[in-house]
DNA sequence: CTGAAAGCGCTTACAG
DNA sequence: CTGAAAGCGCTTACAG
């Protein structure tokens, strides 16, 4: 592959000369311009990225940090949205961007980035504190995204999970349901915790019945621990006359649907199931899902917006930002027939 | 950031020891060692990997170049699969990857990569013939991962979808359903053309009625589309007496499979359903899809090894790969109803 | 076993 | 307006 040397010598002039062609910095006299275009052009070459970034400090990359215990990580109903409007947006900034994920190996997969030289880093969903405490030591920009843990000065990204909590009480109480059962995912999450949380609010305010044994923890956020733990709580639930699942994610929720269609429960005309965080699973089944949408596509674009400001050095005044979440209605909370049933 | 000269400054060598000390390559005193681990100990020093790059003309780098028209990408259901294999392998071997969507600007972001100087690709999905040209002049070794265009010399990384597309009439017909309807994703892409040439082969050689007419065409392979021409069709589709509907991607099938539920048709018994790709959503279903398991897993695996090979100049025997696929039985097809029904 | 020097492919002051 | 030189942070022969 030709370099900025083979290109000065076939156009006659200094690497001097090339060089501020190409960056278009300095002047350079229309003739020697155009000869060095068209060797340019001749031979196809593309200036080499790391000697630039070698020299410039400055790489143009970003990684993209995604803590799981396991695959899927790309792939992943969330995570993977938010991956995509990262993807999306670092590509109009002209970031190119590295994607790792964050299995046992925590710190090995952060110096990868640091080795590589990213020129900020992105880090999704939890991370263990010692591996942002390595980050930190290295002054690499970065930011969180819907992380569960709040390390002060850090800009986190995150969705106003208390109020999507809430407004997903409002709407099933507001169905008429007055016995509600919830699946929670882990607790030591954020999101989980403060899904849940706002909640168990709303109803405690509107004096509706809240006990500790409405709530089926899960040990993980996933489909079959859905279903698992409504199965287990199947007797327990039909004898105390729930009429609605509430889960802290569509995953857990749509599990528990599946369990309730395999025992041809209606719903939502016997129970009514919802869920939050809206992945395209949700609107595809039958019926499909009654959740809380997070605006994922925003939390990527932010994220990849604050982080070139932290990469440029320019002044970044919030040091966390909140999204709102939207309620998503569809047809496992709601139907003509469910509605008629609970005579709202 | 430290660097190596501050190294050598500290322990009292020259950059030279250092660099040989990181690199365990040549001779060095028991002594010099332990001065300078110890010293880059304290400064948590880490090499340069740009630097490191330009002087060894390797980055570890490898790209991954996804082509969509549209978002998703990562999250995409098949696609973000063999993504996230190629992750779990290429951390294992130690390169670091760049992902990029290939939308309009085709051209720009396979440069986006060559400057970047990755020391290969995996081009994933279908890409223009352009673009692979363009890649192909600068000489960086890549591979073909499910692509729909087989360029001559190019290791190519497929499924055997005409075999598929066998198995799945195999199992259709095997249930004693004689009309079956196929929904064709865009025959301009490999596998659906192949799935679909298979199926129709099996039912040709099988002696079973296959006219032109038992295709609906779907303009993307979307689950909207398997919608759609579901929708478009049922009433042909009625007076016809089809009892089976073939989707040569999961999403079509279950796009399908949505409008009849919607239309109250049982499934499996009043008609089975049946997909390709084994999709995450296809078990989760209810009910759950009967599909041909494409191996994205093995996919990703081995294009990172082969990519690998090829970067390493190793001797690669095979110009193109073809996996194995696995019929998948589930309940959107069989069902003691549906045996009964047809007196299996 | 160790250090000085050259070089990877660029960019950026600095003379001219 | 242009070119020679220095330097980004490493590695790799080459003397010693």
């Amino acid at each position: 592959m030709s370099n900025i040397k083979e290109i000065a010598q076939l156009s006659g002039v200094s690497k001097s000369t090339v060089s501020r062609v190409i960056s278009g910095r300095g002047y350079t006299s229309q003739e020697a311009r155009e000869k060095v275009l068209k060797v340019i052009q001749e031979l196809q070459y593309k200036p080499n990225a790391v000697a630039r970034a070698m020299v410039s400090q400055r790489t143009n990359n970003i990684g993209v940090l995604i803590y799981r215990s396991q695959y899927p990580v790309a792939s992943h109903p969330f995570y993977g949205k938010i991956l995509d409007a990262i993807l999306a947006a670092s590509a109009q900034m002209n970031y190119s961007v590295f994607v790792t994920t964050d299995q046992e190996m925590s710190l090995r997969s952060a110096d990868f980035m640091l080795e590589k030289r990213v020129d900020g880093l992105i880090l999704i969903s939890r991370l263990e504190q010692n591996v942002i405490d390595h980050i930190g030591k290295f002054g690499v920009p970065y930011i969180m995204v819907n992380g569960s843990t709040d390390v002060p000065g850090v800009i986190h990204i995150v969705n106003r999970d208390q109020d999507g909590g809430r407004e997903a009480a409002r709407h099933l109480t507001g169905l008429g349901h007055k016995r509600i059962f919830m699946l929670a995912g882990p607790q030591s999450h954020r999101s989980h915790h403060f899904r849940l949380e706002g909640f168990r609010a709303y109803l405690h305010e509107q004096r509706f019945d809240c006990p500790e044994s409405s709530i089926a923890y899960a040990g993980a956020s996933t489909f079959a621990e859905g279903y698992r733990r409504m199965e287990e709580s199947w007797e327990f639930f039909q004898a105390e006359g729930y009429t609605a699942v509430f889960g802290t994610n569509d995953m857990l929720a749509l599990g528990a649907m599946k369990f309730l269609m395999e025992r041809s429960v209606n719903v939502p005309g016997q129970v009514a199931v919802m869920g939050f965080d809206d992945i395209d699973m949700a609107s595809l089944l039958t019926p499909s899902l009654t959740t809380v949408r997070v605006d994922t596509a925003k939390m990527g674009q932010l994220a990849c917006l604050m982080l070139d400001k932290l990469i440029r050095q320019e002044a970044v005044k919030d040091t966390s930002i909140e999204l709102g979440p939207e309620l998503i209605i569809r047809s496992s909370t709601w139907s003509d027939r469910s509605r008629s049933d609970r005579s709202l």
